[in-house]
DNA sequence: CTCCGTGCAAATACTTTGCAAAGCG
DNA sequence: CGCTTTGCAAAGTATTTGCACGGAG
């Protein structure tokens, strides 16, 4: 069984995440949480980042540019990547997942479904016409 | 402007990874053809494929488990990924793509989409209920 | 003969891990 | 107090790069 004690460290790390909408990497929560923790170890922010995947009350959107981006809005939703910058934004209003929830495979059992898109986002869009 | 000459390594890289369905890494693809060229370097597996990313005549699948999984079949297609194993299969027959071609995206423009779905391949769920 | 392609080894970049010290309950 | 969490530094892993040499055109 797994025994779980507080700390005010992985609150915070959580609280980061879930204040956000940028689907940061470990760095990103950490170079945060540095000011206001000054003795604060990247190890920490992946160790507690892993930790939030493995209870899910985080997802990972997966890797972007060699690094991994968190998410704390667990429910399904799409993504959208802008290949220039790298930059993930939600899409949650633009798919509906019934339209795959009747799926079948019959090599494995489905448990769940991510969606990307890809794309160049409208900064990057606007520089190149510059 | 890209010039580019013949390369005996290159064209086998690109004809193994054709010849596959296991949506292979770059070791993977190396340790293939280590036999026949003896002097072949991991680096230039990873160069190689880099460019046939670039040229579109190859896609990456995605990082799973840290490595990046390479595919030759550049047409849509949605993959099935054992979350235990980490194998890649293909799911061709089983999503429509039309249920997506009319997505709208006022924050970007998009270029393509990825589905992949998660789960547990058959030889994963019969090895947990041994 | 002129560049492109490659091997090799070193460099990079992200993430994980071992260990001793600090903290929660 | 016992067991969890953390900082720090070192290790680990996948991929990229610099450079000198071999190969295609």
């Amino acid at each position: 069984m797994e025994t779980r004690k507080f700390s005010r460290k992985r609150e915070a790390i959580l609280d980061v995440l879930r204040s956000t909408k940028t689907h940061p990497t470990a760095e990103w929560v950490y170079s945060r949480l540095k000011p206001a923790y000054p003795d604060l170890s990247l190890a920490t922010v992946y160790r507690n980042l892993s930790l939030f995947l493995s209870e899910g009350r985080a997802i990972s959107v997966g890797n972007v540019n060699g690094q991994e981006r968190y998410d704390a809005n667990v429910a399904p939703h799409p993504h959208f990547i802008c290949d220039i910058c790298g930059e993930v934004m939600d899409m949650d209003e633009s798919f509906d997942y019934d339209l795959i929830r009747n799926i079948r495979f019959p090599e494995g059992s489905i448990e769940y479904c991510e969606v990307v898109f890809h794309g160049k986002c409208l900064n990057c869009l606007n520089k190149r016409n510059a």
